[in-house]
This record gives structure tokens, C-alpha cells and sequence, in this order.
DNA sequence: AACCGATGTGTTGACGCAAACATGTCTAGA
DNA sequence: TCTAGACATGTTTGCGTCAACACATCGGTT
């Protein structure tokens, strides 16, 4: 900055004037600076900029495994969202989810510079951390009572879609492949479908439980090939339902005409499954937006110092639900 | 940290040397500077701790599109290697990618707190971006002629496997499912297929081209599935040969009795296709620890103030590409 | 002529930390 | 006893930036 102060023949602060836009600088001197600056490659030091300020324009996000779809596509459109407002994100993945190390990774991000923290953690077990206070945190996929603002797909409603299709179709009961017992959002999900069915007055199927992966739909799949009644089934993941396609068509069970099945996701391969999936879209870019957005209001709120009133405020907004909408596709039709 | 001093009874340098883990602190000393810490919730300033020390224990990551299979565990391989090694990972998205949005990701990373930068950009056009010095960078999913050190895949020696097992069964000939052309590892794949058929004296198929989506894979696969003479396909990602296998199954061709096909990347989903996808399975992680590890050591290099020759050997190290593996599963059998 | 506010620019200091150096204390060996 | 060196700890200083204030200039009032 100094360099640039004397190349230009003006003051450090006036080259800080430049670097942050303020309109107080004349124009000629203005573009003096600017010229300084593209000469020497000049570019702000964001260490001292934050030290200063106390601002990190970073954000924190917490993430277990990268690799299921729902996650990254999230984590994708967080990334997003954070650039164009200006915002970086800073990425602090888990190995394994428990009180311990949800702790950790809080502390960690903690130490590191950022204004604020997503947490990415659908398990029930987040629901047992205490965080620390102080730094503004938004809950995502996950549970709605926690002391933060929790940004979350409408599971119950997806779920209710998935099943009324099946039931509306003609099929007498609906068979369900849930995610693990441990994640919110499949709670969420079986349970909304078992109240479905019950507010239909159908019997509600022993459930059959996954752990995402499409190898576990498989072999949820392959128990529900053997059993001849089974006629409809809504899987809780499009990946899980991958692989009760696959257990069905082993089976020698057709996928329509024999099974119906459902998803839930829309990632992308659903459309060229064999058959092309009929699933619950959700809308994983605005759940990144929506975090986003949240995420930096509460920040911004509280660098005004905000009246307890206004915290309170924040704090009990009613949770976003996002929309899912149902996708139509070759996996359904009629009981035969 | 004055607080946790006085409330230690010493002085700030001391909190610092503890808060570092220096050895040069009494044992009864450090457990005083701990308990205060601990009381007082202290957590060191990142921002300060980088514009005294120069270091950020960051590295930057520019991707583009994180949905895709291969970036996103790539990432989550960079992300858990960092993070082990103490060092946290900013996310720099780029909307698109041409040579403007690339240098502009580069220099708004310069701008952030980070040591080094890991390129995961596959595209040709990196090769025409100039990265302004000073920064260690290392390039993972491209060509290995730049200024800096690449990490890869073994592309050729995967399409080669592939190409070769098909070519074993008794297939006269593979027809191709490339990538991108803008992208260097669908070339790579493309050309080592190529030159595979060249050496064993096969005729060289017109190749189709699809964007790595399983949608554009569906495309490819109807044109070959019209076309009788086509008995055995590379595509040159799962994505894309899960578009090819429905294309087949709707076009009444049988996989693998009329027609096999192999896959690259073994995503989890692979085993679950119909029918399992034989496919070509490249480790990202040992691509992820392998690009955190070399930036890590250019970044230690640079620390040192390294003799010119010594940057030298550094910058054209031979590039290390990450070894492939045939993952035989059911859909590829000798012709009828 | 004296005064006003608006505008553009320079000077000073502090953000929290750790490197460099200074000081004090203890131990071992001459 | 004296000294060298190892070790624990304290003091000073500055990293790059920007807020706060000081100052200088100018057009327009009284």
C-alpha cells in the first residue's frame, strides 16, 4: 500500500480510500491510485483488512462427507451465493458425527477467520451440542429447535407427495425404504409417510431402513422383491432407489407394471434410470441461497448491536421450509 | 489475550508461546495459561496471528461445478488431507470458465488469507491463463505442461485398460462416448482409446461427444444403439454410461449380450446400474492428499527461501499420475 | 473582511499477535 | 568461586489497514 501511496503521490489513507470505494476522493486522484494499483499489482491485504475491521467476509460451513449428493449440491450453491455477496467460504469437514467432534470443528473454525458458521450436519446428534455463543450460525437439513435458525427442504410435504401419488395410482399400502435413524431429515420423511398412509386409513409396512447408499436400496430391495404384496414403494433417497430398481430387476419384478417406486432428491442421473425415476424434487440451490442470506443477516444484525428484543426476533423466525414439487417419470403406474 | 494473561499472571508472549504449543514454557506454567484460556473462552485471531506471521494455515481451492462426481470427491479428499495437516480450505467457485472468470478467481484468492492455491479447473483453457507468481499453485485433472505441478489421473493407462478389455473379449472393434473437447482429460481418454485401437490394427470408430452429464450420454447411446455393427462402448464417464445403458435397454439392445460397455471414475452408483457397470476406477483420493501434500511442500520451500535451482526441481518434478484400476462387474461379455 | 460549511487529503494510532531481543535464573563444569 | 550455557519469561516493536481527527482550500454567506 505504501508503494502504491507513493507511486500515485498521495497518502496511504487515500489509497484505502480507493481500495473501498469511498466517494470523498477526487476524481483525477482516484484514477492516479488506480493506475498505482494495476502497476504494481497491487491488492489488499485481507489479514489486516479483518484485523482492523474485525470482518473476515468468510464464512464457515460444516460438512460430513462431501460425497452424498444432497451435500454438495448444497455446498455448491452455498459457495455460490456467498461469492456474489462477496463472501468466502471456508470448508471444515468431519470424519465422523458426534457431540466430540461437531464441537471441534466449531472450535476449530473458531480459530480460523469467519463471521459466521453453516452447519451441514443432518444428524439428530447436533441436537445434543451445545455451541458456543458469539458467532452467528445457521442449521441446515436438520431439526427446527435448536437456538439457531434452521434452513431446511419441506420434508413432510415431500414425503406426503411421494405417497399420495402411489396411493392415488390405486395401490392399496405404500412400503417405505428409510435413510439412517440417525438423520433428521429420514425421520422427517418416515414419518411423514406413515402419517400419510394412516390419514388414508392403509396399513403402514414394516419400514425397511438404508443408509443413503444405493447399496443399502439394494439390499432393502431385494427383501421387498421376495414378498409379492409389496406393489408400491417410496424410497427416501434417489440413490437408495437406485438400487431397489436394480434388487426388482434381478427379482424379475417389472418396474412399472409389477412395482411402483418413488424417490426423492431429482439429482440428475433419476432421469436415466432404467426406468426414469418419478421423484421429489428439492430445490437444493435455494436451501444454499436461503442459508446464505440468513446467515449474513444475522451477522449484520449483530454488528449493530441489536436490542435483546431484535435477537429474540431473529431467533423465532419460523423456519423456511423450502417447496418440493413431485417429477414425474416412468417408475409409476397403476397396481395391475 | 492481555486478559488471559493477566489472569494467568503472565505476560502476552507467554499466551502466545503456549497457544503455538512451543516447548520453551514451563509445564505449571503452560497449565495456568490453559486453565485461563479455557475460562475465558480464548480463542487466538487468526487475522492477526496471519499479518504478523505471513502465514494463513489456508489454502484456496478454485473449482468449477461441484457436481460433478470426480470434483466433488476430489474436494472432499483436499478438504480431510488439509485438514489434517492443520491447514483449512476456502472454496473459490467460478461461475463458467474461460480465461477472464479463471484470473479473476486467482486474484480474488490472492486477496483472501491463503498460502497456495489447488487448481481443479480440467479444462484446455487454463493452459492459456497467466497465474501471476508468488503464490504456490498446483493443478489437479490437467495437462502436464505448465509452471506448475500437475496432478492426474493416469488417463491413458485407464482408457487403455478399458479399450484393452473390450478388445479381449473379442469385440472387433469400441466405439467411444468421449467428454468435452474443452476438457483435457476427456482428450486424454479419447486419444489413448484411439491409439489403442491404432495399435492392435482396429478400425477407428467415428467418436461421439457428450458434456459428462448422464443426459448427453442418452443421446450418445441412442445413435450407437440404432447402429447394428456396435457390440462394445467406452464411455468415458459413469454419468454418461448410465445415459448410454437406458438408450440401450429402450432401444431393445441387451447389455451385455448385444452390446457391453465400460464406464470410468467407479462411482459409488456404478455397482448399483443396470446391469453393474464394468468401469475404470481412479482414486481421488490419493489425487486429493497427492495435490495437498505437493502444494504443502512448495509452500514449506518457498518459507525457505529456496537456492533457484531448487524451485527449479520443484517445478518439473515428473508429474505423479495416480495409477487406474479395471473394475470388472456385468456389463461387458464376449459377442454373440 | 470575517465567517461558514463542504470537500479533499494527510497524520496518528490501534487492531491482536509473534519475532527479535533483553533479562533473569538455574545448573554444570573449570 | 566464577563462567558459560541452557532455559523460562518479559519487553518492544511492527505486520497492513482504516477510523478518527486535523488541516488546508474554496465558494458562498453575512
Amino acid at each position: 500500500m505504501a508503494d502504491v501511496a507513493q507511486l500515485a503521490g498521495v497518502s496511504g489513507q487515500t489509497v484505502s480510500r480507493v481500495a473501498n470505494g469511498r466517494q470523498n476522493v477526487d476524481a483525477l486522484t482516484r484514477a492516479r491510485v488506480q493506475d498505482a494499483m494495476r502497476q504494481l499489482g497491487y491488492r489488499p491485504n485481507g489479514a489486516a483488512r479483518a484485523l482492523r475491521s474485525g470482518e473476515f467476509r468468510s464464512i464457515g460451513v460444516i460438512v460430513f462427507e462431501l460425497s452424498t449428493f444432497g451435500t454438495t449440491r448444497t455446498l455448491d450453491a452455498i459457495a455460490t451465493a456467498a461469492t456474489a455477496r462477496g463472501y468466502s467460504v471456508k470448508l471444515m469437514p468431519v470424519l465422523s458425527v458426534n457431540r466430540q467432534t461437531v464441537a471441534d470443528a466449531f472450535s476449530r473454525l473458531g480459530e480460523q477467520a469467519v463471521d459466521g458458521v453453516i452447519m451441514m450436519i443432518e444428524a439428530h446428534v447436533l441436537e445434543e451440542v451445545r455451541l458456543p455463543v458469539g458467532l452467528p450460525v445457521v442449521v441446515v437439513h436438520a431439526g427446527a429447535h435448536y437456538d439457531h435458525p434452521v434452513i431446511d427442504t419441506d420434508q413432510t410435504q415431500g414425503a406426503r407427495l411421494a405417497t399420495e401419488h402411489l396411493l392415488e395410482l390405486g395401490h392399496r399400502t405404500v412400503w417405505h425404504v428409510a435413510g439412517p435413524s440417525s438423520s433428521f431429515a429420514a425421520d422427517q420423511r418416515r414419518r411423514s409417510w406413515e402419517q400419510t398412509l394412516r390419514d388414508r386409513g392403509c396399513d403402514v409396512p414394516q419400514v425397511l431402513f438404508g443408509d443413503w447408499t444405493s447399496a443399502s436400496g439394494y439390499d432393502a430391495g431385494r427383501r421387498l422383491a421376495a414378498d409379492p404384496d409389496v406393489t408400491a414403494i417410496f424410497v427416501a433417497n434417489d440413490q437408495m432407489a437406485l438400487g431397489v430398481l436394480r434388487a426388482l430387476h434381478t427379482h424379475g419384478r417389472a418396474v412399472p407394471d409389477d412395482v411402483s417406486v418413488v424417490g426423492f432428491d431429482d439429482m440428475e442421473e433419476a432421469a436415466q434410470f432404467w426406468p426414469p425415476l418419478t421423484t421429489v424434487r428439492q430445490s437444493f440451490t435455494d436451501i444454499g441461497r436461503r442459508s446464505v442470506d440468513t446467515l449474513l443477516a444475522e451477522i449484520h444484525a449483530i454488528d449493530h448491536q441489536p436490542p435483546l428484543a431484535e435477537i429474540h426476533a431473529i431467533d423465532h423466525q419460523p423456519p423456511l421450509a423450502v417447496p418440493t414439487a413431485l417429477i414425474l417419470r416412468a417408475s409409476t403406474a397403476g397396481p395391475r
